[in-house]
DNA sequence: ACTATTGGCGCG
DNA sequence: AAAGCGCGCCAATAGT
């Protein structure tokens, strides 16, 4: 069963089964009851925005099992390949084109959040027009997999934004001061930055030098004799000079306290309460990247450095249960590209082990940087040097990726395994390769016209297996949601997603069923999206009382 | 004084 | 200065 949800003018609108005349209006206070209510006949929540609904419903204490979320699965059915031929994708642009409104701290109530553009009429033709454009499909099943996958992302990204990730400042702090010393006066550096940007300025001859402003750094690199075209990390790292050290630890450190600091932690951990640690609310965008990953708003959550994780930190009482899926895009190629023997090397919990047990290549760190390599579209170094050996062993799943690179060398379109298409080149990218075919193009520009045709192909070749990879995530996270919802008391719940990896906070006592949910629910993933195929996606899991120490 | 870009680096 | 993809964020700097 559907329930239309739509803001109007006299109030909300709730339609059952997509028939407006069913419906009835209930003014906005009264809608999260009489969600809870409708919410015991398992229904499907249509509407039109979750970031925008649900973190209403969330504030009220009411969760939902299920839901459709119109301009995320109007996004995906805009630019489908699948779905190209539809009225819902030859339109012009509409109110269901605009980007995702800011955040979950933007609604003060459902009224508010749907614009008059988007009412209930709108939501509903809408509704039918993405019915429509799926019954076009030559495959619809693959695409209505990625719509409810999709929308099943966007339920457990509110959710944990809701719920947050549990943090300790004591912790925070502690790290903090061990790395730093004690947090300076606003805008000071604290005392163990200071002294290191000292020893450069020594090091360098260069009293006033300010370590943090390249362009002044790269000159007191080169007026003390060090032949560097930059100031990055790499390029220092190969040099030989007694301030090479020093100045590395500066940058580490100076990276951690503006990324990570004091300052990210007032704005970014709410406040502990009795047994209860801080919590951490990164502000996720599902769908955010082009290959259908996650991208975040503030915070930078997806970027939580090595260092910190030590901070996060369980309630008194609970677990953190941290999975992740070991090397996913390989055995997901290996999926896509039906290739038996990669599958074969990867039964084992190493694919690249399994590659090296296999005989193609000697050694784990070469399998590695094979198939990243692979997958990235390499074509120097150890990575490129590998490649035609992979080509010979696994020759289904390299043609699958050569494919996709040709197809965007020539500023075609790619498809994920469940039918998410890639954007077209933008039309800067014609104009290069138009100028270099004129008659009258110089070298100059045929080699920029090769390199944006390369460049163009590395982003195809990558978003096929990035993209299938997100799928298979999303549907694994979508499942364990409603595995931990059915344990026990439905406590366990998810805090942090990071592409291939998971964090579920959970009463101590549940945690050895939340690690087998876990495992379960990779392999329900599998199946949904690859049926008997066989492939194994095995995870990493840890039950730990710090996310260091997973 | 303001906004946009750049260099650099964190994560997968 | 990364080789080889995708992001977001910060401080400094360039541009207006």
């Amino acid at each position: 069963m559907d329930v239309v949800v739509a803001a109007g003018a006299e109030g909300v609108h709730l339609a059952l089964d997509g028939d407006a005349a069913t419906g009835s209006v209930v003014p906005a206070a009264q809608v999260p009851d009489r969600v809870r209510a409708l919410e015991r006949e398992r229904p499907r929540w249509v509407w039109a925005d979750t970031a925008a609904t649900y973190p209403v419903l969330l504030r009220a204490g009411v969760r939902v099992e299920r839901c459709h979320d119109l301009r995320l699965c109007h996004a995906i059915l805009r630019h489908a390949a699948a779905t190209a031929s539809s009225a819902l994708a030859t339109a012009p642009p509409g109110p269901w084109d605009a980007p995702a409104a800011d955040g979950p701290g933007r609604a003060p109530s459902l009224l508010d959040d749907l614009a008059p553009a988007v009412g209930p009429d709108e939501v509903l033709a809408e509704h039918a027009r993405q019915r429509a454009a799926l019954a076009l499909a030559a495959d619809p099943g693959r695409l209505r997999l990625l719509l409810a996958a999709e929308s099943a992302g966007a339920l457990i990204a509110a959710e944990m934004s809701h719920d947050g990730l549990p943090w300790d400042r004591g912790v925070h702090d502690r790290l903090l001061t061990e790395l730093l010393g004690p947090r300076p006066p606003q805008g000071a550096r604290p005392s163990r930055l200071e002294a290191l940007a000292g020893q450069v300025r020594e090091l360098l001859d260069a009293p006033s030098l300010n370590p943090d402003s390249p362009p002044e750094l790269l000159r007191a690199l080169r007026a003390a004799g060090l032949d560097v075209t930059s100031t990055s990390k790499w390029e220092l790292a190969e040099l030989d000079h007694p301030v090479v050290a020093p100045l590395l630890a500066y940058k580490r450190l100076a990276r951690l306290l503006s990324a990570n600091g004091w300052a990210w932690m007032d704005a970014w951990i709410s406040p502990a309460t009795a047994g209860r640690r801080g919590r951490f609310h990164p502000d996720y965008v599902p769908g955010g990247v082009v290959s259908g990953r996650w991208a975040t708003r503030g915070g930078g959550a997806l970027q939580l450095p090595k260092q910190v994780r030590g901070a996060v930190v369980p309630d008194p009482g609970w677990k953190l249960v941290v999975a992740d899926a070991a090397q996913l895009e390989p055995r997901v190629l290996a999926a896509v590209a039906r290739d038996e023997q990669m599958a074969r090397a990867g039964r084992g919990a190493d694919l690249y082990q399994g590659l090296v047990d296999a005989g193609v290549v000697e050694r784990r760190a070469h399998a590695k940087v094979a198939m990243l390599g692979a997958m990235y579209g390499a074509t120097t170094g150890d990575a490129g040097q590998l490649m035609p050996r992979l080509a010979r062993a696994y020759p289904r799943a390299i043609a699958v990726v050569e494919r996709a690179a040709q197809a965007g060398e020539r500023g075609g379109t790619v498809s994920t395994w469940l039918g998410r298409t890639s954007p077209p080149p933008p039309e800067e990218w014609y104009a290069v390769q138009r100028r270099a075919s004129e008659a009258d193009a110089d070298e100059a520009a045929r080699r920029r016209a090769r390199r944006h045709a390369r460049d163009r192909g590395r982003f195809t070749r990558n978003f096929v297996v990035q993209g299938s990879a997100a799928e298979w995530a999303l549907c694994w996270m979508a499942d364990l949601r409603l595995r931990l919802r059915a344990l026990d008391d439905g406590a366990a719940h998810l805090v942090f997603f990071l592409h291939d990896e998971v964090i579920v906070h959970t009463p101590a006592h549940l945690a050895d069923d939340v690690a087998a949910a876990a495992h379960e629910a990779a392999a329900a993933a599998g199946r949904l999206l690859f049926g008997d195929f066989p492939v194994d996606f095995p995870l990493d899991v840890a039950v730990v009382g710090s996310y260091a120490d997973a």
